[in-house]
RNA sequence: GCUUCUGUAGCUUAAUUGGAUAAAGCACCAGAUUGCGGAUCUGGAGAGUAUAGGUUCGAAUCCUAUCAGAAGCACCA
């Protein structure tokens, strides 16, 4: 990115100078008028080593090549200059570099045998458009679905089947009949003590590769697995691996026979248990009828990844109700010395939770769930209903603004923060939204479709500051899309701009009708970067542009 | 009780992790089109960031206390 190749020339600037080597933080100003970037780093020096504002700052303009420096308030102010610019615009952008760092980013883990409800769309859609914005990036960046396909509530599930499910019924709409049979159990072994201990006894049988429970527990991944692809068809998602639990139980006992050689496991009431904090109850991490549960599996996943898959950072996308439990085992892992601290990183990326007005959780348990197929019907007949009144019948149209507007209100807020779930909030076509720069991308289509004959050597002449403005913005597109990495909401701030700055050009300016002929070919040339800088950030966003609306 | 998270215009959210005048959308008010898709554009009013202190050139962001809300706390994930 620009902003790192610009920070090293700075770094570098000042080593030769005054042999200090001390990292430059470049940032990308909120004001134009700040510049491209801007640099605290003269403030920097000065309080940390005495070093002479003045001086540092005549210094660096006169050596730093290809920009424009200004010092305000002894911020660096950098721009970029006019040529870089224009060759920007003519299509000549910068490669991005392969980057040599292994990625792995788990989200969506939906558990099976449940209903995919909304609290698993933010983890599916936060999730894949980091993985998306990774792979532009040019990390060598893969995904997993690290689906829930492991532990006692198939015990739970295989008891309620066999006692009062019915394969036919079932089969004929698996994920609501399993749904009923998970409640109905809990229900039970609320007033029977007994079911639990059945439901462990199950659960044991499947750990010891019995055959029957084997294919009962296959049948169940099925159905789900049917489910959760249909869901994942229709928000475009693809997995490239989905490994689920099961795949690492059988790794899980070395782990439990490791720890407690090593002694950072004990044995206590029955239970494997790892302290990680003092203040904090310990980990467990085999129970005390013997089998073994999520921290075992996860401890597992971690090792496979690190030491198998030689990932160099491990990204989890998650809930952030369940961040104490991840954090506690990433704790856990480390003591063990699964992974190698300086080679494998664990990002924990905590999303905020979907609850229901009253500030209550979902809960499959309670049986209080919405389903996200249910919001994904919702928003088809919403933006079908928009189409009609425009007289555009058309599918495809329909599909994109539906599904887009779904994610787009999910990634438009930073993730940390809970949502309440509203119909309007998370289908919102109004104001911010994707249907805003869906339709400012068709917009953009239909000037460069009526603007043929472009005569390529013609000059670029920028007439204005709001033009001037909008190409510096557009340059910068991949210092964005990097910075958006761990928070797509960034990306989806700059595509706003973008597309607010296109439209109050084209309110004001003439483009196909403009008479200078360099002005016009560069407002149609403007018009086509904004185009694709539209079709390539909504792409990493999950979204599709539109061709009619 | 312990641990963690959150608190920003009437509402929903931003703020590149310590920077420059706290930024948008919705709702409200006033305006723009003989121009390329009006699902558009311009302007106005509206908060000094829960409260009180502190740290420093500089705080919504860090520290302390208080208030309010939420989550987790051993054999579920």
């Amino acid at each position: 990115m620009e902003k790192d190749l610009l920070s090293k020339k700075i770094q570098n600037l000042i080593y030769k100078k005054y042999k200090i080597l001390e990292t430059v933080e470049i940032s990308i100003p909120k004001e134009d008028s700040f510049g491209d970037y801007s640099s605290n780093i003269i403030l920097k020096l000065n309080s940390k080593y005495d070093i002479d504002k003045n001086e540092l700052f005549e210094y660096l303009s006169k050596n730093l090549e290809h920009y424009k420096i200004e010092a305000v308030n002894f911020f660096l102010n950098i721009f970029i200059n006019d040529n870089s610019i224009i060759d920007y615009l003519r299509g000549n952008k910068p490669e991005i570099k392969k980057r040599s760092e292994k990625v792995l980013v788990e989200y969506s883990s939906p558990n099976i045998a449940k209903p995919f409800s909304v609290s698993h769309a933010t983890t599916t859609i936060i999730g894949d458009s980091i993985y998306r914005i990774y792979k532009y990036l040019k990390y060598e960046v893969t995904n997993d679905n690290h689906i829930g396909d492991w532990g006692v509530q198939f015990g739970k599930l295989i008891y309620a089947i066999n006692n009062w499910g019915d394969y036919s019924i079932i089969e004929k709409d698996p994920i609501n009949e399993l749904n009923k049979l998970y409640i109905k159990f809990h229900k039970e072994e609320e007033k029977n003590p007994e079911l639990t201990i059945k439901a462990k006894e199950l659960y044991k049988k499947l750990s010891e590769n019995d055959k029957a429970i084997i294919s009962q527990w296959e049948k169940i991944i099925k159905w789900s697995m049917d489910n959760f692809n249909n869901v994942y068809d229709l928000l475009e998602i693809k997995f490239e691996n989905t490994l689920g639990e099961s795949f690492y139980a059988n790794m899980a006992k070395q782990i439990i026979n490791n720890a407690l050689e090593k002694k950072i496991a004990t044995k206590e009431n029955g239970a494997v248990v790892i302290y990680t904090d003092p203040n904090k109850k310990p980990l467990i991490i085999e129970k005390s009828d013997g089998t073994t549960l999520y921290s075992t599996h996860d401890l597992a996943t971690i090792e496979y990844r690190a030491q198998k898959l030689k990932e160099n950072i491990i990204i989890y996308e998650i809930g952030s109700d369940q961040k104490n439990i991840i954090e506690q085992m990433f704790k856990a892992a480390e003591l063990l010395n699964l992974y190698d601290k300086n080679k494998t990183q664990l990002i924990l990326i905590s999303h905020g939770i979907i609850k229901l007005s009253g500030g209550e959780k979902f809960s499959t348990r309670k049986g209080n769930i919405i389903k996200l197929e249910e919001i994904i019907d919702e928003s088809f007949k919403r933006a079908k209903g928009l189409l009609e009144e425009r007289g555009i019948d058309n599918e495809d149209s329909v599909k994109k603004i539906a599904i887009g507007a779904i994610k787009f209100n999910i990634l438009k807020r930073h993730y940390s923060s809970d949502i309440i779930f509203e119909w309007n909030k998370l289908l919102d076509f109004n104001g911010d939204t994707s249907v805003y720069i869906q339709y400012t991308y068709v917009r953009c289509n239909s000037i460069i479709q009526k603007s043929t004959n472009l005569d390529s050597q013609k000059d670029i002449s920028i007439s204005n500051e709001q033009e001037q403005n909008l190409a510096r913005l557009l340059y910068k597109f991949n210092d964005y899309v990097d910075s958006a990495k761990l928070s797509p909401n960034i990306l989806v701030d700059y595509l706003l701009t973008v597309c607010k700055r296109y439209n109050f050009i084209y309110s004001k300016y003439p483009i196909l009708k403009e008479k200078d002929q360099n002005i016009k070919y560069t407002r149609i040339l403007l018009t086509k970067n904004v185009q694709e800088t539209i079709k390539t950030g909504l792409n990493l966003l999950g979204i599709n542009v539109v061709k009619k609306m």
